[in-house]
Order: structure tokens, then sequence, then C-alpha cells
DNA sequence: GGGCAATACG
DNA sequence: CGTA
DNA sequence: GCCC
């Protein structure tokens, strides 16, 4: 998820750049760039690409070593944040306006000023370490701290990982998992997904989010939300139903259920479940088996989807909150704090009175955040 | 020196 | 702790 | 690592 870009619009991912970009830009055009990024587009590829993959290796091998949430990590997604809001940088005294980017950023980056690369990026991937915590995060349900703990063990492969015989779900879809879906592919596991929920709930309404809204080529995963338009309540129970005809229609395969809010009610202790947040979505996380067609598949694909379900008045907070990136996610909930509101994909709401602000449409959230459309 | 987004749940 |  |  760390390698999400965020922007705004549906078309927030398309190459922005224009002509004037090689022309070189006084320091004070840098010091404009907002500090936030939920108040700059994101262009993907951006105008310092080449700068962001190199500083992109360091950021990765931070959040193996210290894991995502770490100031360590945070200080770099940051700042490599930024960057991708900036113009083309070509001098440092240009890097140096940037908000994020201090003295550490731009020794990094008058490095690659003059040379074109950064030797710790170099040297971080071949790096046998950073290799094997790589390789090892890979698998479902290895996180950094695993990861870390097994390197200290010994375990430096997926071989030996496997042999130990703790993560079966992982391995047994492990391959799959890691060829990324064209945008094409999204769309025709979305349909598949459509087709049956159409069976289930006649008039329900789903949208592919996350990476692939922001515009990505190619993702790991798919994020499909859905709702039922215009009848607030209607959308319950559509989880269950539709996760009991994918399976019995072997599109989700016995095990592929890795989690879901939904079925876990089922077991659930009735005062416990009524505990839960009456905000938060329903969602399923699961394995879907996406059918070979003997074109572009000559064999049938296993794919990460989530599912998840929402009440027609807070689609928007929905989209916004699984569309991402994580950066955006973050300066999103900064904004709304400040401003006296408290931000969840589950809704918008007054942090004073606790009261929900009804954001039917994306744009909803932005407007009462007052945060521009760009 | 404190803060860095946030939270439910297995 | 890991996942979203 | 960067900012207040």
């Amino acid at each position: 998820p760390q390698d999400r870009v965020h922007l705004h619009g549906p078309s927030r991912d398309h190459d922005s750049r224009s002509p004037s970009d090689s022309i070189s830009l006084p320091p004070s055009a840098f010091a404009a760039v907002p500090t936030l990024s939920v108040y700059r587009k994101s262009p993907r590829p951006c105008p310092n690409q080449a700068l962001v993959d190199e500083l992109a290796v360091l950021r990765s091998w931070r959040f193996l070593q210290h894991g995502t949430g770490a100031p360590e990590s945070i200080s770099y997604a940051t700042a490599i944040s930024a960057i991708i809001g900036a113009p083309k940088i070509d001098n440092v005294e240009q890097a140096r306006k940037l908000h994020k980017v201090g003295p550490k950023l731009l020794i990094k980056i008058d490095e690659f000023l003059t040379t074109g690369k950064i030797a710790e990026s170099e040297e971080t991937r071949n790096s046998a370490k950073f290799k094997a915590l790589d390789e090892m995060t890979s698998v479902y349900g290895v996180g950094q701290k695993t990861a870390v703990e097994l390197y200290e063990n010994g375990i430096r492969s997926l071989e030996q990982m496997r042999a130990l015989d703790r993560w079966p779900i992982g391995f047994k879809y492990q391959e799959d998992m890691q060829i990324k879906m064209s945008r094409a592919d999204c769309e025709s596991v979305a349909n598949f997904i459509r087709i049956q929920l159409d069976r289930v709930e006649p008039g329900a309404h789903t949208v592919l989010l996350g990476g692939y809204r922001r515009g990505k080529t190619h993702s790991s995963d798919i994020d499909l939300l859905c709702t039922y338009p215009h009848e607030e309540g209607k959308e319950k129970g559509i989880l269950s139903r539709l996760l009991y005809r994918l399976l019995a229609k072997g599109l989700i395969p016995e095990d592929g259920v890795l989690w879901s809010s939904s079925f876990a009610s089922h077991n659930v202790a009735p005062e416990r479940a009524s505990t839960r947040s009456f905000d938060s979505l329903d969602k399923a996380f699961v394995i879907f088996r996406h059918p070979a067609n003997g074109i572009t598949r000559k064999r049938d694909y296993f794919r990460r989807v989530d599912i998840i379900i929402t009440a027609w008045s807070t689609f928007g907070s929905a989209v916004v909150g699984w569309t991402g990136s994580t950066q955006f996610e973050r300066d999103l909930r900064q904004v709304a704090e400040k401003k006296g509101y408290k931000f969840e994909a589950g809704g918008l709401f007054d942090k004073q009175t606790g009261v929900r602000i009804p954001t039917l449409t994306e744009k909803d959230v932005f407007r009462a955040l007052d945060i521009p459309w760009l």
C-alpha cells in the first residue's frame, strides 16, 4: 500500500507534465508546493520520477527495518510524497524549499543531481538482507517484525520459510499473488463479482477503488466497494449473501475467505456483535479464483480481492477512505482533525458532538473539509 | 522533546 | 502482530 | 527524518 500515489479526481494519476517543465523554476515555486498531499496533484510518472525511484528504495529499506509506522519510515514517505508533488528539481536550492525535505534528504538529492544516482540506494538494492526481508514480507501474514525475527534466526529464503509450515494460506497462493494485475484484469474480476452480486441483490452498485482508481497500470489487489444506491439500509446482509454465492460458485476457494466481518458475526456472541462500532464497514478479504478465458488467461489465477459494503449515506467517505494513497489518508485525517472533524472510511464526524456529516459523494467530503478538487 | 493517521479484529 |  |  505504501507505493500508492495519491490524487484527487478519477483522472488523478495521469501524466500531467508539460513542456514548461523543462524550464528551471525559481526556488519560490518550490516553497509554494503545499505541505500536505491533499492540496497538491501527484502525477505519475512525476517530473522527478528517477529521483523518486532511487529514494523509494531507501524508504522500503526503512519500512523493512523499522516498520511502516516508524518515524524513520514516515519521514521518508512524507519527503518522497512532497517530491512527487513538486516541479522538476534541477538544483539543491529548489529542493531546499520543499516542506518535509531536510538536511539528510538534501544530501541524497544533491548526490542524485550530480551523479544521476544514489550510492546508498544501489547498495541497498543489492544487499542480501534487503532482498531477503523484501521477499519474506511478500508472504501473506508476514510483516516487518516477523521477517526480521526470521532473519535473525537464519531464515533467508521462501523455501526455508515454507519448511516452517507456519503460513499455509500464504504459501498456497503465494505464486499467483506475486503476479500483478493489469487494469483489464481488475475490471474483469470486478465484473465476475458484479454478475454474482446482481443475483443476490439486484440494483446493488459497485466501484473499483484502491490503486486501480488512482490510475495504477498494475495492481496487486482489488478493492471493490459495494452499496445500494438511494436506499439506506438495503445494503445490510449483502456481504454474507455474496460470499456464500461466490463460494458456492467456486469463485472463492473453500479456504479463500481470509477475513470477513460478516461471516465472523455468525459465531460471535450477540453482545460482542453489537459492540462493533456501528460505523465500521462490512468487509471481506478474500482469494478470488479468476477463471481462465483461453485467450489472455490460459489458466485460472488466484487474486486478492477486498470487498467492502457501505450504506448509501456514507458512500462518499467510503470512496475516499478506500482510494488512498496511504499518504493521502494520513494527510486527510490531519486536515479533518485540525478542522474539528474526524474522518474514517465509515464516515465524517463532528469531533465535539460525534454527529456524522452525510457524505453521499466524494466531493461532499472534500467540501466539508474545504479541500480543493484538483 | 513531542508528534508523526487511524482502528477493528482474528 | 498483521491486514486493510 | 523533519517540524514545531
